[in-house]
DNA sequence: TTGTAGGCGTTATCAG
DNA sequence: CTGATAACGCCTACAA
């Protein structure tokens, strides 16, 4: 690889006036500027980010820490997160956390040397121990379904209390009484939210909240799936479901078919996300939908701006969700031919 | 941050003297060994990644430029790649080419620079532009899904050929004649070799192929859907169809369902992929099943060999696929109570 | 066994 | 307008 000073010998100048040249500092006559970007172009010069990020102490990488990428919703919040950070000519280091709380650490501990100006975390949990690692950190944090103790940390979150009430207010229009909730670990953010959300849309309405309808998994299928069987054959079943999770519900609704259930006749399901998938199940699923794409998105503007040193105007996003009706809680009306259309959603 | 001067300084020594601690390089007595260590945990000092880098050359990343990250084929790949690039102590940077040359180009040409240690490229396209510039590249490239001209360029592909010939020889079996084909763009490598697979192995059985029979998508389901609409709307039409993409095959099916065909009574449908949700697609999807994580994890060893300067064994790997039979495909002779466990596959 | 000097490729400063 | 110089933080000779 050329350097510039290669550069600068081709052009008969001085390294310095390359660099001027290319990034637009200082006077530069313009034979001057031509000579050089003959230069640059003949030997194929691109300047070394590793060098200049060692001057100017700023790479143009973000860091992204988030539990696992092949899930829907994360991959489509990496999608988001990618698309801004280009667009804005960051590039992006992508980390697996496991929901490991060590991992986290580790990798908050590895940034810390300055390979990147900022850094997003996804999902961490309810008293993370790397938050102290994130108010000590070096470079701009943003956290993404989640929430530090305290106000300091920007985050982006979804507004689970809402969705989650939403989703029990339809439920208990439907005329359900006994509704079953299959929740994700109580360590998870969202989940918390979602929980309480669920205590008081129920107690609003006068219906106590039974322990013996609630579940927690751990947002996967399976998870679900052995969930919906342990929470179908207790005592006094419930006539329907709410999923913290389309995945998990995706299970819970295999569950109650191998069971002999019938969706929605015997047991609506609700679920939380609106995964691409979920209005191909059969039934299509109802279910919250949250906008995971906007979430990065929006996570990845405020950052950005953190690290522009630029002040965020809220530091605390709070993204709207919407309950999106489907087949699986209400019974079909429809013909045949008025499913045809509505099945055929989005792309 | 503090920097290694600040240990060296704390610990009354200098810098190299840490630096010789710190990577076990040259002789270090126990006395100093210990003062220094001391001093580096004091100041929670960690070495400058990036100045390491400009020294050494290293920088202990690679880079995935990949076409999308929420499609679940390549987000279990990215998963596969993380994986191992973690394990070996590399950080991946990701990149979406979105399928363009000159995204691609740019990538490429952005990381001539020395910023990472190896590149992966996936899924490029048959006669890419970017060929050039791989075979140009300062670093290490590893092919994912496609080859470049020649031998030169490393590469993982899984085994099209034989996936497409079995969906083709199994539909065959079936007594199916009249097969549709609908594949994706014959400019991406996977798509090309399933298209010559599929002529063979129709020729092969002395059934002709037959045009009218065989559209292109771009592997969105929106593409699927439309091309199942003309393919069955055509005369003559199919008795099965053979889809070069799990996504695609969903709006197949969907359109199938739509027109008032009932699957795999009126049409059969086999896919490729064996994504996730195939299995609980309605009806499950019969479909030929390629181990994208492995494809991701081997690749990148062979990456991180190259890095290392060891040799491949093996310039050019080839995955193995099967043939994944569900309901899709064979009418059901199952009883209600068999198919609660066989639908309850995986987690 | 320890320390000194130089350089990796840039850019900022400041003198010419 | 141009160029010499120093510095970013680290590592590797080589000298002490």
């Amino acid at each position: 690889m050329p350097t510039i000073k290669d550069v600068a010998r081709l052009a008969g100048g001085a390294p310095c006036t390359v660099s001027n040249t290319l990034n637009g500092t200082g006077y530069v006559a313009k034979t001057t500027r031509e000579r050089v970007l003959a230069a640059v172009r003949e030997l194929g010069y691109q300047p070394s980010a590793i060098a200049r990020g060692l001057k100017l102490g700023r790479t143009n990488m973000i860091a992204l820490i988030i539990p696992t990428i092949s899930t829907p919703m994360f991959s489509e919040m990496i999608e988001g997160i990618e698309e801004v950070a280009t667009a804005t000519n960051y590039n992006l280091i992508l980390c697996r956390s496991a929901r490991d709380p060590k991992r986290e650490l580790t990798y908050l501990n590895l940034f810390r040397d300055g390979r990147v100006d900022g850094i997003i975390l996804a999902a961490p949990k309810v008293d993370d121990p790397c938050f102290a690692e994130v108010a000590a950190a070096t470079v701009p944090v943003v956290l993404v379904g989640g929430k530090a103790p305290g106000e300091d940390v920007p985050s982006v979150v979804v507004d689970n209390r809402r969705g989650a009430s939403e989703a029990i207010r339809y439920l208990l229009e439907l005329g359900h009484r006994r509704i079953g909730f299959i929740n994700g670990p109580l360590t998870v953010f969202d989940s918390r939210e979602r929980f309480k959300a669920v205590k008081d849309a129920l107690g609003k309405a006068g219906v106590p909240f039974d322990e013996h309808l609630y579940i927690e998994g751990d947002f996967t299928r399976s998870s679900g799936y052995a969930a919906a069987r342990e929470i179908m054959s207790r005592p006094a079943r419930p006539t329907a479901l709410f999923v913290g999770g389309d995945t998990m519900a995706m299970g819970a609704m295999q569950a109650l078919k191998d069971m002999g259930f019938r969706i929605p006749d015997d047991v609506a399901v609700v679920g939380f996300d609106d995964i691409k998938y979920a209005q191909y199940f059969e039934p299509p699923l109802t279910t919250v939908r949250q906008p995971a794409y906007q979430v990065g998105s929006r996570a990845t503007k405020m950052l950005l701006s953190l690290i522009e040193g630029k002040p965020l105007r809220r530091k605390h996003l709070v993204m709207d969700v919407k309950l999106v009706i489907r087949g699986s809680s209400e019974r079909r009306r429809q013909t045949r031919g008025e499913r045809r259309t509505s099945q055929h959603e989005g792309k």
